[in-house]
DNA sequence: CCCCCCCC
């Protein structure tokens, strides 16, 4: 003798009101096709009972087999082991409306068959008022504690059939809905930001990715502090008991909805083996040489090989007056456009790479500086080092391969525009080929000689303000009025002004070092500088003739200024860089080759 | 409940 399955009696009422049932057991009163003219949208319709209500339910179309077998027949008991439950849309106004919502069936395990069962059991009747018309059925819109009301839980226990029941309970991100309360999804952290302070506490969000969707979710005050650390980008957790709410479409393109913790959320890490069907994170790689062709802000995924790693540097935000880390790795890949990417706070403290580390970004930030792009690692980064990806493994054995050997020294193809940081030439091709003379300036570098640097006229008062270093006008009483600024301060600051002569083997040029590349050339303070300009000639005459014949890679700013009617082409120095005798004589070298197309 | 992603 067969045994019949009971149903779960209540069911379908606690579905409807958003709570999700483990595993319950219902009957098929009756399954027919939709749209049975269309052939190409084979869709089936089921209603089903839990012995005390019935209401329609969709078929997921990956199940339609099930059906074809024969297996859905009337009266079959079925175990609903996996559904849905989505907003299908609203009726009524104002106190009466309601929500439609939509059951969709996803997976199910069919118990009994129609033959053994035979008849309908108990006398269920239409939940609610269930819409007919549409393959949907109606609840009324949660309002109130009183209707939602929780069912136990035990997430949160030591239960060693957690994963099981995490794994059972969970349902994709896109069939997320505020209607719907008991739900475990299983998503990968693809962003997450730093913590950002706020009235009343601090935040981070990030961003839950399926394969069946994205959704934000933000964790303010306790929830941030408690989890920040505890998720990490990049891996695949469970996550339940979130908020949910519309989401504002300013902010939110990827999904309707977006989702704060609260102080019910659990999240639990899903090893290895529960991963699968969670897809990687996908990276749109682009070659560092299209970053010069991008907008300012805009956000790329890249991957390089580091050249150069900076020291650690301590630097003031202008806006916040805060202290901010930073370090500046230098990049390479097969397009030889070296770039700068720039680590913040603990990404820069922490940066375990070194020279040769293949480094991995997701949603690096370019941003644009004099003329030149560099990539910011921002909050909402991934950052990897040496991945075990195809594309690391290429790069790395192109680099080892002495791909990188000559890259400092490529000069770019690129004409018009602005002309970019790498570009090398001596004073002479600078001059004939006009730069400066556009309406934005143009930068290259050299290796050139310093042969003279004047002390005359070396430094001047300048406006107090960190952001503004004008020249101000003494107003002889006491104030210095500055232009830019447009006030007058009690007090100034002096800024070191330096004109220079440097000379390659092709041509000599004026340039004019201010502030800190002054400090750079002549290796002391502007204070110290300026203390033995005033008070100490022979000590200012052994620091500016110490300079005398040294050589530089200078970074050179190319520009026309209009003065007193005339123009003048000058140079301003961006920065100064050691000579490294190898690398530039490799750069000759490897010049000389390309002029003599190899024969030499 | 935020939605600024940092520096010269």
């Amino acid at each position: 003798m067969t045994l019949i399955q009971s149903l779960t009696r209540g069911a379908i009422t606690r579905i409807m009101q958003g709570e999700y049932i483990l595993n319950p057991v219902v009957q098929i009163l009756n399954i027919d096709r939709v749209n049975p003219t269309k052939p190409d949208e084979e869709q089936y319709r089921l209603i089903i009972s839990d012995g005390e209500y019935h209401c329609y339910a969709m078929l997921d179309i990956q199940l339609n087999q099930l059906h074809h077998y024969g297996l859905l027949s009337e009266n079959t008991i079925v175990c609903l082991d996996k559904y849905t439950i989505s907003m299908a849309g609203k009726k009524g106004f104002g106190n009466n409306q309601s929500i439609i919502f939509r059951l969709i069936l996803n997976e199910l395990t069919a118990l009994n068959s129609g033959d053994q069962v035979q008849t309908k059991i108990g006398e269920p009747v239409t939940y609610e008022n269930a819409d007919t018309a549409n393959s949907a059925s109606t609840a009324p819109v949660l309002r109130g504690p009183e209707e939602r009301k929780q069912s136990n839980n035990n997430y949160n226990s030591n239960d060693r059939t957690l994963k099981t029941k995490c794994n059972a309970l969970t349902i994709p991100i896109a069939s997320l809905s505020p209607f719907q309360k008991k739900w475990f999804i299983k998503a990968r952290v693809v962003g997450k930001t730093r913590k950002y302070p706020y009235r009343g506490g601090r935040y981070f969000s990030m961003n839950l990715k399926d394969k069946s969707g994205e959704i934000r979710v933000t964790a303010y005050k306790e929830q941030c502090d408690k989890f920040y650390d505890l998720i990490v980008a990049d891996n695949v957790y469970f996550f339940s008991n979130c908020h949910l709410k519309l989401a504002n479409k300013q902010y939110s393109l990827k999904s309707d909805y977006e989702m704060s913790f609260t102080g019910e959320t659990m999240v639990q890490l899903c090893d290895d083996e529960d991963n699968v069907g969670v897809p990687e994170i996908k990276f749109d790689l682009i070659p560092l040489s299209q970053v010069t062709n991008m907008e300012n802000n805009e956000s790329v995924d890249t991957i390089g090989i580091c050249k150069e790693v900076g020291e650690l540097q301590t630097v003031t935000s202008r806006t916040t007056n805060k202290e901010l880390k930073k370090r500046e790795l230098t990049l390479v890949d097969a397009s030889n456009d070296p770039i700068v990417l720039v680590l913040w706070n603990n990404e820069a403290i922490n940066f375990d790479g070194q020279v040769k580390s293949v480094i991995l970004v997701k949603g690096s930030r370019i941003k644009e500086y004099l003329g030149h792009k560099n990539l910011n690692v921002g909050s909402g980064s991934i950052l990897k080092i040496n991945p075990d990806t195809p594309e690391a493994h290429k790069l790395r054995e192109w680099f080892d391969n002495g791909g990188g050997n000559n890259i400092s020294t490529m000069v770019s193809a690129r004409t018009g525009g602005g002309s970019f940081s790498t570009d090398w030439l001596t004073l002479k091709d600078a001059y004939l080929r006009n730069l400066g003379s556009g309406e934005k300036p143009d930068y290259f570098q050299c290796k050139a000689v310093v042969y003279i640097v004047k002390q005359d006229n070396a430094f001047y008062k300048a406006c107090p303000q960190a952001d503004c270093n004008k020249k101000v006008m003494d107003e002889g009483n006491g104030h210095y009025r500055c232009e830019r600024c447009n006030a007058a301060y009690p007090n100034f600051k002096y800024f070191l002004k330096v004109d220079i002569h440097i000379g390659d083997c092709t041509f000599n040029r004026r340039a004019i070092c201010f502030g800190q590349t002054g400090e750079q050339l002549l290796k002391h303070t502007t204070q110290e500088i300026v203390e033995a300009l005033e008070n100490d000639p022979a000590r200012a005459q052994k620091i500016f003739s110490d300079v005398k014949f040294s050589s530089h890679i200078f970074k050179l700013r190319c520009m026309n200024t209009f003065y007193e009617g005339t123009v003048r082409n000058m140079l301003y120095v961006q920065s100064i860089n050691p000579l490294n005798i190898k690398e530039y004589n490799g750069r000759l070298i490897k010049e000389l080759i390309e002029m003599t197309n190899g024969t030499a």
